[in-house]
DNA sequence: TAGATTGTTAATCGATTAACAATC
DNA sequence: TAGATTGTTAATCGATTAACAATC
């Protein structure tokens, strides 16, 4: 629980991922005005383009020690620079793949990865179909992740085998050194912040895409709100 | 604001989305457990499946009148039904898609729909070599949208298209009915529950799958840990 | 200067948790 | 009965919002 270490984001009262969230997009949109040509931003601005409100916006930055003007708002530069630096933006954004079916040859291919600087440096499967060791990316079978892991210095993983795969794997990667997961299987790998896993000693990070549970909750969501039961 | 009705869950204090979501975990567990002869469950097994505590459990059915056994649990049964009463389960789960690329032709193929009674109705897409009338899942030109929808009782949209297609297409949806939007473009669609986009006076709610974003925050939640400046 | 925007405090709100009496 | 689990209240926690003094 209180394995958090002083000096950090947390210090006063503001936590963890939805912050984290927010800060990512604060710095993604700050990015898209730059080429625009914007010097300098205002909380509304920002708030505006993250849909919060601006004292949200201020307050954020506030804890992070971030200070605009009173009056001239936000220098975008500086605060993306202060923004890369709190989120420890990493040089290199690399990522590793399990699971080449129809969504994971999807996101091989995906186009906004490129653009944002993520990189899927090696997939992995276990149908002898999928493998192509030397293309653009190389598709390895998945034996050889623990070796491939030893050799190269990666810990997020996109997890998009089938259903009855999923344990097995999501243990074979944790093992390997994956500490950051983007779970597009159907089990939800229990892990709301703080990885709950007993197989997971390592208090991964998983973030679940449970796109049928989205999609099923927004058929109840749209018939509540007719019925007029949900805010 | 208060354009909430009476009656409604809202009634006491606990709210929409986090708990619909809830809801509808707990639904898809208890349909999991009864296909393997489960007739009680106790709140702390249910807890426990979807990792919040059996407190959260029973307040959340406490608050919507679904009352158990002090001793002997929840009766599985009644337990789903009211579920399904509450949320509403429409017995058509039925959705169209709007763009066919990568990630829409996986979600077309995607068997956990299947699984889930949720089904893609038909797709749409502006290139002619994608269109396919008289597959399985019809694939229509997006100008036949306004036509098929006022044909179909459908309210729920998967969006799938290219950023720059984005705002027109889901302009166009909102305007030939759809309500509740899967959005898998990378342009955030302003909605926090409740739509807050201008050419949208229907308040739609959209559910925003920026996979790029939470890929990249992934990477951002790793570092921080790793620096312990993170829960 | 006058006007606008920040930075911060205190108030509010809502959701989670602890705890325990009721009771099967 | 004894033990376990519900249902509910009150306490806690954390995040959002309102409001406004400071100041560019």
């Amino acid at each position: 629980m209180s394995n958090v270490k002083k000096g950090a984001i947390n210090t006063a009262h503001t936590t963890s991922r939805a912050t984290v969230l927010r800060l990512a997009r604060y710095l993604r949109v700050l990015q898209k005005l730059k080429t625009v040509g914007i010097i300098n931003v205002f909380s509304n601005n920002l708030g505006d383009a993250v849909a919060v409100t601006p004292a949200i916006v201020r307050k954020d930055f506030s804890i992070l020690g971030i200070n605009g003007n009173k009056r001239g708002g936000y220098n975008i530069d500086l605060l993306i620079e202060e923004l890369r630096r709190v989120l420890g933006k990493t040089d290199s954004q690399r990522a590793i793949l399990v699971g080449c079916g129809r969504i994971g040859g999807a996101l091989l291919e995906y186009k906004e990865f490129v653009k944002d600087g993520i990189e899927i440096a090696a997939a992995f499967d276990t149908n002898p179909e999928k493998l192509n060791p030397d293309g653009r990316v190389p598709v390895l079978p998945v034996e050889q992740l623990p070796e491939y892991m030893a050799a190269n210095s990666i810990h997020i993983g996109i997890l998009a085998v089938p259903e009855s795969a999923a344990l097995p794997v999501f243990d074979t990667m944790v093992k390997a050194g994956i500490r950051g997961f983007l779970n597009f299987t159907t089990v939800e790998l229990k892990c709301t912040g703080r990885c709950q896993y007993e197989e997971c000693p390592h208090q991964c990070i998983v973030q679940n895409v449970n796109i049928s549970l989205e999609l099923e909750s927004l058929f109840y969501l749209v018939n509540l709100k007719e019925r007029g039961m949900v805010t």
